[in-house]
DNA sequence: GATGAATGAGTGTTCATTCAT
DNA sequence: TATGAATGAACACTCATTCAT
């Protein structure tokens, strides 16, 4: 169906360009279809955002949750959440840059599904990450890092994975990340 | 001068809202001037921005230049190249931000400034950071880390200090950073 | 039948919104069917329309023969008249308000209905009018008024009648028009 | 200056093919300028239609209130009530049929200018014409009508007169109509 | 009869920019 | 320096309509 097609060049677009750098004829240019064809799929330019956004997001989160369920040694579960990042940027770099870009100024967003699914994603990576810092701490599998700093530091690093595609293709990168956390955390 | 007014002004769009979400009304509007202005001051929208990016440029590598210059231990230095990137964000944070947004699809930069710079700063980085670890290795100061993915690292660390003003207000993120690096590299 | 929701959803919509001022989605919601259905039925807009009001003229035209084969003084028949107009607007006033409507100037009306049946209604009141003025004035039932100009007035009343439903429901207003001119034009 | 032209054609169009069926390209081709330019005068359409619909109104009022200082006979009063809706509607008929043009449905009118003159509009008609008939009938000088339905009644005819150009040309009907009224209130 | 998907032409509007003053 | 008036090109979006099913 031709509405995958506006999807799929909306994405591209969005990620490469921005909202508001992406016009709603290169959408349907690149897509291979008409203008109006658009607005029978989506109610506006807005809701083709709103809608991709929270479909990424959806996928996104689902990788995350999988991550809680998986029993390893604490640090397994930080280096998971690592490998995670590398591989989903890999295979969809352009939605994962959705996940981080800035807001739209001009968007109108009634179901505030930006500001929604972006307090979800930082609330969870600081909650998984805090709880497993905490833990590794109690258990003695850890240093007794600071939890609040040390967590930001690990999100940093997972935002810039998500948003420069150079260090996707780097197994040296993604090897060199996991052993500075090994070297910092481990006792 | 008006002139400095439409500079600010158009500064804190295009650090908030990006090139293309930021219109020349808005820009004339927050300076208190008439567009017509702009095209006085300015060949266009276009040079406004490059012009900007230029200055901020260039106030930044100077401030690295400074660094260059300063004789101290290795660690030190890369110490004193996170504090000047903390420092400056919180002098000038929507300046910093612009550092690293992403090049306008739309923009027409016939001299390249946005590329240059660009390939400036991260050669500047890459070369300033590549050295200090070579030279910590050589003497025996740092441990024998990976020179490429540390520097990597390293220059991941100071984008996210550039563009997240979160982080900006926090000696103990400084600290922390720092901190880690300091346990990583020093023998 | 379908079609008869489709004939009114569009009357109640052409007669408040006028022509242009309605769309085929509108018509197509209103009357709970997809818009493709209404070109089953229809060949466009237009003939929604130009069907729509011929029909309505059609009707109208109806009530207004059985006027004259009734046998009564020619004051009645003139009081007919406007009882007639005053019921009709009462039981359809969408239909009558269509009566009146200015031609839509972007109406492609190939038949020339709009026009047919707005000629034939200013023709047939003049005529009608006219006679029963005439033959009133030469029978000595009427006072010797001015035909043309009389007639004008009357219909101008007429129009009045068929536009604003405000009248409708008020005997009060039938009866003093009608005893206006019963005033003005019995002897 | 322009925005005359734009007002004139503008006026010109909304009269003859309503708001709906007029277009903002229609209008700016009919004034010689270019479609931005009504952007530049008015905030869009909607005002343009306001603004003039407005002015139309407050010019119109104007002459109105001009009636009530006239010290004249009960009778000259409504007479000159007739006199200078015919004397308007032959001196600018596009503005006058704005007066009873129906509220265009998809006019957004924030400050509610088509419902205040529109009610200030029959108000002043019911008062002013009310006011005349009760002196009238209780200086003796009319005939005991029902001021209520004889005040609509006379309403009707001026909307008529405002609306319908085929009118403003004879002053056989202005005659004839204020000989009606002539015949139906003097005693 | 009836619909989901799709379109060409056009609508109101905004954009960066220019020109005369 | 600075502006009021004006513009060409593009923008997001709506329109009536069609087509395959």
């Amino acid at each position: 169906m031709k509405k995958n097609n506006i999807i799929k060049a909306a994405t591209r677009f969005f990620a490469s360009q921005g909202y508001d750098g992406t016009t709603t004829k290169a959408i349907s240019d690149k897509a291979g279809v008409t203008e109006p064809l658009l607005y029978y799929h989506f109610t506006g330019k807005d809701e083709i955002y709103t809608s991709i956004l929270d479909s990424v997001f959806s996928d996104y989160f689902k990788q995350l949750e999988v991550l809680k369920k998986e029993t390893k040694t604490i640090f397994e579960k930080i280096e998971s959440l690592f490998l995670v990042h590398f591989t989903l940027v890999k295979k969809m770099p352009n939605e994962m840059a959705l996940i981080l870009s800035p807001r739209p100024a001009k968007l109108t967003d009634p179901d505030n599904i930006y500001a929604k699914n972006t307090k979800r994603h930082k609330r969870w990576l600081k909650s998984y990450i805090g709880n497993c810092l905490k833990k590794g701490i109690d258990s003695g599998e850890f240093n007794p890092v600071q939890v609040k700093e040390t967590t930001s530091i690990i999100i940093m690093m997972l935002n810039e994975i998500l948003q420069k595609k150079d260090y996707k293709d780097s197994p040296a990168m993604r090897d060199s990340i996991i052993d500075f956390w090994r070297r910092i955390l481990l006792v």
